[in-house]
DNA sequence: GTAATAGTTATCGTATACGATTTCGTACTC
DNA sequence: GAGTACGAAATCGTATACGATAACTATTAC
């Protein structure tokens, strides 16, 4: 296979899925200038289909529109992260509730060898790859969550997280050792089946001490830098 | 002013509220058929605005679209409705209990004065004016909810079901009371300085008490009706 | 030297046009 | 009479073109 099958027949979706995929990995930063005609020429279609795309992408909060201004990818700055970070912690907290019941051993096991690794990653200490796996163990945890509806504000969230995986953002030094813990403790909670509530609320507090530990090591809230914003205008 | 101040300069905004609007109010119900030359006629737009729009709705899960076939209003079916006030049940939980400590005695007042009225409602049995001022109750709660994304979501639930308004859907003949009574409830939490955590789960239990209503009361779930498919083609 | 203004350029917004795909209806065959 | 195949109509998908808006720059006046 070509290695972009680039998928979706329509060249809206293409736009939509190429866009999105270039905010996620972070080769549009946050701040940068969408400009439609380029990333029309980029992918080889005409900017209709592109301005489809980035519309879908404003209405998942990926990128910020302005009237005759144009596109910018949203989602740097701390309050936003803050913003962020809370509903996620409220959507995944219910989502894992939601999925605990149907979460088999295979899938238990499958996350504590995750866990696992994500404790050893603490001595060589790659926030880059501890990073990936966190997404991992938690996907185990809330992919089995049967309202599609929450599912999905579940992976927005974790798509909005993602554009700031590039800045060490999210990494804070005393909480991945905490929260390789904890995982264990939601695992524990799992696998003796106890109530939903209180797995929610496990979920819900795992994700919002991320918060808290960021907000303490960040004390006012530091301003975060438009990064290379490109001047090849 | 012209009747309709028709609001947002660009027309790609327009169609956006006009066909939300339309879907909102019931003019487009659920299963309808949205042709886009047919759209952009009765607005005097062009085609492309329109399908910004669409996709916009898409994005928001207000309608579903299908590749070279078109866009249909979405939402009738039961189990649309069960994920939805699922949903819904979580965030406006979340949504209330932050927006708690945010709520004066003057928004306590108004609140109490919606329910007062909505009792009222019981006896004359206005089901559409009771839903109306159910949105209003709820709506005091929430709005003051600080964070913005958490607020987005609860809009996008209550708009999701102001599409299923015209049927008698959401209306279960005993739920009404029980319904008033337990605004009174939430009331008295939010005027006591009750935890966060009490008023989520009282704002979230209300909801979903609703729901379990709705599932007593149509224990097969009642195959939607696809109700007046205009054929006009 | 600074501020305001006019002109230029980049970019967006929308209309129109045409090709592509699906769906529906009709006719033909078995 | 039922099923299939062909054709026409409806609708979508995308490209191109042009007008509109805003940002940027240079010039001029004070």
């Amino acid at each position: 296979m070509t290695e972009t099958v680039t998928a979706a027949g329509s060249k809206s979706e293409q736009a939509y899925t190429a866009v999105k995929a270039r905010i996620v990995d972070g080769t549009y930063s946050p701040g940068y200038r969408l400009v439609l005609a380029k990333i029309a020429e980029d992918l080889g279609v005409s900017v209709v289909p592109v301005r489809e795309a980035i519309r879908r992408l404003e209405a998942e909060g990926l990128v910020k529109f302005e009237r005759n201004v144009g596109a910018t990818v949203s989602g740097i700055d701390p309050t936003e992260y803050l913003y962020t970070m809370q509903t996620l912690s409220i959507v995944e907290g219910a989502a894992t509730a939601l999925s605990a019941p149907l979460i088999g051993e295979a899938d238990i096991a499958r996350a504590r060898a995750v866990n696992e690794e994500m404790r050893e990653c603490l001595q060589h200490f790659d926030p880059v790859r501890f990073t990936a796996l966190n997404q991992d163990f938690h996907s185990v945890l809330f992919e089995h969550c049967p309202n599609p509806h929450i599912l999905d504000l579940v992976h927005r969230g974790w798509n909005r997280l993602a554009s700031l995986r590039s800045s060490t953002f999210r990494f804070v030094p005393g909480r991945a050792h905490d929260s390789v813990d904890e995982h264990e403790a939601i695992l524990k909670l799992i696998e003796t089946g106890a109530g939903a509530d209180q797995i929610e609320m496990a979920a819900r507090h795992h994700r919002s001490a991320t918060l808290d530990a960021y907000l303490a090591h960040t004390p006012a809230a530091v301003q975060a830098t438009p990064n290379h914003q490109p001047s090849e205008r």
